[in-house]
DNA sequence: CCCATTAATGAACAGTGTTCGTTATTCTAT
DNA sequence: ATAGAATAACGAACACTGTTCATTAATGGG
C-alpha cells in the first residue's frame, strides 16, 4: 500500500522520476519499526518495502547511525513544550514529561538509542531543550541546577517509556512458593490499577512524587516561581 | 589470560576434559561485554575467547536470548536489598536504588533487555522483589500501592542506568546560535558538577526528589514507618 | 550540446546467529 | 565387561545483516 509493487524490476541507471528521498526513507523506517518491531526495520527490509535495492539507500542516508538519528528527530517532533512560558513551571514540566514519554513509548526500539547518540545541533531536539531550560530559568530555578534537574526527570521518562514496552505480566511471580509477599503485592497492585495499565499508573505515581520533591526544592530557594 | 591459547586446534569429537560450561560462557560473555562494549560479545567472539567453535556453545545455552537472560541474572546478583528490614524504608530504598543502578550502569547492553524479557520464577530477581516488597509492607505502605511505587522508582533507576552509558558530552549544544540558554545552562550545570559526572549528579538529584515525594506520601497515610 | 552530478542496479565482502551432520568421548545399563 | 545412549566438540552450510564499489542511465547547469 505504501508503494505499488511493480512486478517488473527497475533496470539499472538513474530512474526518470526519483523513487527515494531522505524523508520517505525515514518515515518508512519508523512505520516498519512500529508494525514489525525492532528487527523489522533493517536496511534490506526498508529497501524491499520501497521497491529498491539496499545500496540505493546510501544515496540519501549516510548509514545506519544516520538513519536512527533521523528517526529520533521524527519522534522528538511530537514532544510538547508549549507549556513552558504559559503555565507554571511544574505544570509545564508535567505536560512535557507526559508527551515525551508517550512519544517514545509508541516506538520502543528508539528508546535505547537516545542514550548513546549525541544530538546534532540545530535540530528539533536542540529546540526542545532550549524551551525547557528557558522555562525553568524564567521560573526562578538556579542556573547551575537546571541541567541535572532536567536530566533527572528525563531518566524517569525514558525508563518509563522502556517499561511501557514491556508485557503487562512481565513481573508475574507465578506460583513461586518462596515469594508470597511478591504474589500478594502483585495481585493487589493490578487490582488497584483496574482498567489502566500498571505501567501507566506507575509512571504517573513516579512523576507526581518527583514533581512534589522538586516543588519542595524550588520553594526552598525562596523564589517566586513563574 | 582467561584461557591458554593453544596453537594446535582441537580435533573433532568429545574432548577428554570438558572445555565449556554454562557458567563459564556467561562469565566470559559479561567480561567481554565490559571490556569491548556491546558489539564485542557476539557468539563468535565468545567462542574465540574460549578457544572453541561457535556451534559448541549451543551444547550449553539455548541461543542468544538464553545467553542474555543468563547475563541478566549474573548482573542482578549485585543488587543490594540488605537494607530492607534493618533500616528505615526510605534509606533501604535509597541503598537498593543506588546498587541497582550501578549494577546495570556497568553493563549498558543488558539494560534495554530488562524491559522485554519476563523474569523467570525462582531466580535472584524474584528474590529481590520479595525482599523489597516485604520491606515496604512492613514499613506501613498500603499493599495496593506498593507495586506501582516500586515500578515507578525502577523507571528512574533504569533510565539513569541508560543515561550513565551515554557519553558525557552527549547534550553539548555546540555553537548553535538559536540555543543560547541551552548553552549557558549546559556550561553552568557541568561547572557545578565539578569532578563528578553529570549523569551521577542528575541521578542523585532525581532520586532524592522522588524519595522526598514518596516520604510525603507515606506520612500522609498517617502510619508510623519502620 | 557537453559533462559533471545524481540515483539507481547488482555483485561482492565481512560479519552475524543458527542448524545440521560427523566424530570422538563418557556415562549408563545390562 | 561390554553394548548403546547421551554428550560435547568440530566444520560446513544457511540466511541474514550493514556496507562498499563498479556500472549504468537520467538529470541539470554552463
Amino acid at each position: 500500500m505504501a508503494v505499488s509493487d511493480k512486478p517488473q524490476p527497475r533496470r539499472s541507471g538513474r530512474p526518470t522520476t526519483a523513487v527515494l528521498s531522505r524523508g520517505l526513507i525515514l518515515e518508512t523506517a519508523l512505520r516498519l519499526l512500529d508494525e514489525r518491531g525492532e528487527s523489522g526495520a533493517s536496511l534490506r527490509e526498508i529497501a524491499r518495502e520501497l521497491g529498491v535495492r539496499p545500496s540505493a539507500l546510501y544515496n540519501h542516508i549516510a548509514g545506519q547511525d544516520d538513519l536512527i538519528s533521523g528517526i529520533r528527530e521524527l519522534v522528538s517532533d511530537r514532544i510538547d513544550v508549549s507549556g513552558f512560558g504559559e503555565l507554571p513551571w511544574d505544570e509545564a514540566m508535567e505536560r512535557w514529561a507526559r508527551s515525551y514519554r508517550n512519544a517514545f513509548a509508541d516506538h520502543p526500539p528508539t528508546i535505547a538509542l537516545l542514550g548513546v547518540l549525541p544530538i546534532a545541533t540545530g535540530t528539533r531536539t536542540s529546540e526542545m531543550y532550549e524551551a525547557v531550560f528557558s522555562g525553568l530559568i524564567a521560573a526562578g530555578w538556579p542556573e547551575p541546577e537546571v541541567l541535572s534537574t532536567v536530566v533527572g526527570v528525563e531518566c524517569l521518562i525514558l525508563g518509563a517509556a522502556l517499561d511501557h514496552s514491556a508485557p503487562d505480566n512481565m513481573l508475574d511471580p507465578g506460583d513461586d512458593p518462596h515469594a508470597p509477599t511478591f504474589r500478594a503485592v502483585y495481585d493487589a497492585g493490578h487490582a488497584a490499577a483496574g482498567e489502566r495499565r500498571l505501567t501507566d499508573v506507575a509512571f504517573e505515581l513516579g512523576l507526581s512524587a518527583m514533581l512534589a520533591g522538586l516543588r519542595a526544592r524550588h520553594t526552598a530557594f525562596g523564589v517566586a516561581g513563574g
